[in-house]
RNA sequence: GGGCAUAUAGCUCAGCUGGUUAGAGCGCUCGCUUCACAUGCGAGAGGUCCGAGGUUCGAAUCCUCGUAUGCCCACCA
């Protein structure tokens, strides 16, 4: 038997037991059971493991943990994304280092670069996902861009090319100027902003003395005005639709127009359009046959289409200088503070730019009723479940889900152009074209939105479009975990190309849970440095305290969740309160000295724990982790520890101990796999914990009786405990114990209690009796539910102390009296309540009563002394 | 402009389907080197369950309104 360190220090045990599980096999799918499949939420190749990663691993490690020892088919599906703009990002960034950009390199050259970058720094995620002890099969791991995720992109965009639900189309579409590329329209953030609005005056062309005001955010994009609208009912304008105006600081002139899009409350009523660089006035602009006039370049600087004194200018520069010159020439009428939205890239946080541009689409419209559907008609379900209706409010609102970015890491859309005019869309690289025969064909330059790959992961890891045998097998999935914040981006694209391409949806069931945020509940960032290192807390407290601080704060509500070190502190605390146990039992085996009986102590602890075998279960199935967790830890400090052990000192029950203790450990496994591990072992246990099977509930071991017995016991030695502490007994001391009690069933209880009673409360001599000729003097005294204490002081008893005390507690019976009374004297109560309530009511005024009726006669009988 | 969520002890939160003496962890007070554990043991203090109405025999729990906070969505310049 190998030692133990008084203090559970986890990091040496934790990388070894790791590393026996995953060379051992233990990972791997096995057995006759239901196949019960998770994918993972691929975690970027550029990435190193949040605090979000945590929570997203923990939770289903401890399902999929759960299920295993059930005897399910378990797989667990481990992955990496590719993450286009961001890996190119931090691979630009490394070049940058050396003065270079990708443009120096080449596509070709740059892709071998990340390439190279990934083999050498992308594992390093799924290594610390073994810190965390995800259980996952390793020998499954996928990576979005390996060669069967590629064919399965490649033939999911083929297809829907040929349906015509894949498109290329000029749009307004959300570019980054930073990135360079387009974003779709989840990749955007909204900011609140402090910003103007400029009211221009636009000069009557036919008469410059008169003006037009209108009210503009971007007073830099006028040069790309090709109109100024007004409403068509607007009476103030009605001589002015069909004229023109003088373009400010240009030479032009645009024409006045009419529409109903124009809101005549919002500021003049007047509007610009700009078509080339906003949504709204491109579909103006289309109504009208308008000019779509670009100003910009891909960086945000204005182009050739302004005046010179403009050109090359930044965005914001032109603006400043647009606004000095405006007010320079007296069109700049006035300004308001206004309070707006700015959009911003989620990646880099630069300002988004509407942008016109050809880019790709799916037709998700098309795509999104069978998806709703599943939902709808309960096949697929989130928890909690009003995430669907987020679910919804996306789904039915879908719009055009633009997926070319205009970067070069990534899947590179399948599509060739020919000299000839000929557009060629092919799973296979095509030679020549079939159309002409030329083979001068040029590759379209754009690569898909990561979330594309991204949408089809759950068939894509399993062998699709292959008919593979783990796609039979495991395809839906059982469940998905992730966090609400990826609904949108993840799920919903999930679900819709799962119906379009498997028939079925990808899963049967959602789990979402909050997201992490530091104590105060700020959002983890690494710019504002409250972010947490989940590596130092695995670091410094063990991943087991990590992942059970994680699932005890993952309440059935889903809310966000608050990580402050102190709970950390707390679990390993728990981790090592149980690591003592251990030591406890490895005492107790050698010195092999054990009861032949079970004691009423056993009879308890075995009812009581298959009440949390029942509970942990019902818990996991209904994805309640913090109940788990917190009903696990009760059971084991508060119950196990507490009174158990204690009461075991005066003779253990060897089987009794074994079986709840390892009961304990494979209850508690799922939640932190690493001790209890170890100490299965330790204990001489025959395999390992992760492939124990998970404990069973019996129902003939469910003891009522006891359990209303002990609860007396344990009411009586506080009782005790707290006399002793209020009257300042030294702990060393040993009292006696008088108890009165005229209930026979409470006297036996009692009785046979006696040792635990002497035991835990610091008693010698008790002396039990139905009825006293004289209530004990210089006594401190209690009464419990049945019976009444008297604890014989040896120094004079301090009868302020005590009668304080006493008064204390008929007061708080009083109150309860005072409160049932009201209640049992309200005849509609009596009438309308249901029996067993309003029985129970009575008992517990009989109880309160008999109480009070006791404490009362102690204070007269103090009064009177 | 729509929608969602939250408001319970000093702090962070449980309390899921109305009946609890309203709980936990941390913190606080008092006392303990009790032979598994001071990362511990024992005993305590601490709560108008955000406010106002309503439903009900009964509300922290359900409904309405309000206040505060957080988040998501939305093309009004």
């Amino acid at each position: 038997m190998s030692e133990m360190e008084k203090v559970y220090n986890p990091s040496e045990i934790e990388a070894r037991i790791y590393a026996d599980w995953e060379k051992s096999g233990d990972f791997a799918p096995k057995g006759a059971g239901e196949p019960f499949a998770i994918v993972m939420p691929p975690p970027n190749v550029t990435g190193a493991l949040h605090m979000g990663h945590a929570l997203d691993d923990t939770l289903p490690d401890i399902l999929v943990r759960w299920r295993r020892m059930l005897g399910d088919n378990v797989l667990w599906v481990p992955g990496t994304d590719h993450a286009g703009i961001a890996t190119q990002n931090v691979v630009e960034k490394k070049l940058a280092q050396d003065g270079r950009t990708r443009h120096d390199l080449g596509r070709e050259k740059f892709i071998e670069e990340v390439w190279r970058w990934k083999e050498e720094y992308g594992g390093r995620i799924t290594s610390q996902l073994r810190l965390l002890g995800a259980s996952c099969d390793w020998a499954h791991e996928r990576f979005t861009m390996d060669e069967g995720c590629s064919r399965a992109v490649r033939e999911v965009f083929v297809e829907l090319y040929k349906k015509g639900l894949i498109f290329k189309a000029p749009r307004i579409i959300n570019w980054c100027p930073r990135c360079h590329t387009a974003l779709s329209d989840v990749e955007v953030e909204y900011e609140e902003n402090a910003g103007k609005l400029w009211h221009l005056r636009y000069q009557l062309a036919e008469n410059p003395k008169k003006y037009l005001v209108v009210a503009t955010t971007r007073p830099e994009t006028l040069f790309g005005d090709t109109a100024v609208a007004v409403h068509p009912a607007d009476e103030r304008y009605q001589d002015l639709i069909g004229k023109e105006v003088l373009l400010p600081l240009t030479d032009k002139k645009i024409p006045i127009i009419a529409d109903e899009y124009v809101d005549r409350e919002f500021g003049t009523g007047v509007v610009k359009i700009t078509p080339a660089h906003d949504v709204n006035d491109y579909e103006v602009g289309k109504r009208h046959k308008l000019p779509a006039l670009a100003i910009m370049d891909t960086s945000g600087l204005l182009n050739e289409n302004v005046p010179l004194r403009y050109k090359g200018l930044d965005r914001f520069k032109a603006r400043e200088l647009a606004l000095t010159d405006l007010e320079e020439k007296g069109l700049l009428d006035s300004v308001q503070d206004y309070e707006n939205k700015i959009s911003r890239c989620y990646r880099c946080h630069d300002v988004i730019e509407p942008y016109l541009s050809p880019q790709w689409f799916v037709d998700m419209p098309k795509l999104a009723a069978p998806a709703v559907e599943a939902v709808r008609s309960g096949r697929l379900k989130f928890y909690p479940e009003r995430w669907s209706k987020v679910y919804f409010d996306w789904m039915e609102n879908i719009r055009e889900w633009c997926i070319s970015r205009q970067i070069w890491w990534g899947h590179r859309i399948p599509v060739w152009y020919c000299e000839c005019g000929e557009i060629i869309c092919a799973k296979d690289d095509p030679q020549t074209c079939p159309k002409c025969g030329s083979d001068k064909l040029t590759q379209d330059a754009d690569v898909l939105d990561t979330w594309f790959s991204s949408a089809l992961w759950p068939f894509s890891t399993l062998g699709w479009p292959d008919a593979a045998a783990d796609l039979k097998k495991y395809y839906p999935t059982a469940l998905l975990v992730t966090g609400y914040d990826i609904i949108t981006f993840w799920v919903s694209r999930m679900i819709t190309m799962g119906l379009e391409f498997q028939k079925e949806a990808p899963f049967h069931k959602v789990v979402i849970h909050g997201l992490i945020r530091d104590e105060h509940g700020k959002k983890m960032s690494k710019s504002t440095g409250n972010a947490v290192d989940p590596v130092e807390l695995i670091k410094e407290y063990g991943a087991d305290a990590l992942r059970f601080t994680l699932a005890s704060m993952a309440t059935a509500g889903g809310q966000d969740l608050k990580l402050a070190a102190s709970k950390v502190l707390a679990s390993r605390n728990f981790m090592n309160k149980i690591w003592n146990v251990a030591r406890f039992v490895l005492l107790k085996l050698a010195d092999n000295k054990f009861s032949a009986e079970k004691s009423p102590a056993d009879e308890w602890i075995l009812s009581r724990y298959q009440q949390v075998i029942q509970k942990t279960d019902s818990a996991l199935r209904n994805f309640y982790f913090g109940d788990m967790a917190l009903g696990l830890y009760d059971f084991v400090w508060n119950e196990f520890c507490d009174w158990y052990i204690e009461m075991s000192k005066l003779g253990l029950h060897k089987e009794t101990f074994l079986t709840v203790f390892n009961g304990i450990l494979r209850l508690l496994h799922p939640l932190t796999p690493f001790i209890t591990e170890e100490i299965w072992a330790k204990l001489g246990n025959a395999g390992k914990v992760i492939n124990a099977n998970w404990p069973q509930a019996d129902k003939a071991l469910l003891n009522p009786a006891r359990e209303k017995k002990m609860a007396v016991v344990i009411e009586l030695i506080r009782a005790v405990r707290n006399i002793r502490a209020e009257m300042n007994v030294a702990p060393a001391k040993k009292a006696d114990l008088i108890i009165l009690c005229g209930d026979p069933a409470v006297a036996e209880a009692l009785t046979e209690a006696k040792p635990y009673i002497q035991q835990l409360s610091g008693v010698e001599k008790i002396d039990l009796a139905a009825r006293l000729a004289a209530k004990p003097r210089n006594a401190s005294h209690a009464v419990i539910n049945g019976a009444e204490i008297f604890v014989p002081l040896d120094k004079l008893i301090d009868l302020q102390a005590e009668i304080a005390r006493l008064e204390k507690e008929k007061n708080k019976y009083q109150t309860e009296i005072n409160r049932i009374k009201n209640k049992l004297a309200n005849k509609s109560f009596i009438e309308k309540a249901p029996p067993e309530v309003i029985e129970k009511e009575k008992e517990k005024e009989k109880d309160y009563a008999e109480k009070f009726k006791i404490v009362e006669e102690q204070l007269k009988a103090l009064a009177a002394s």
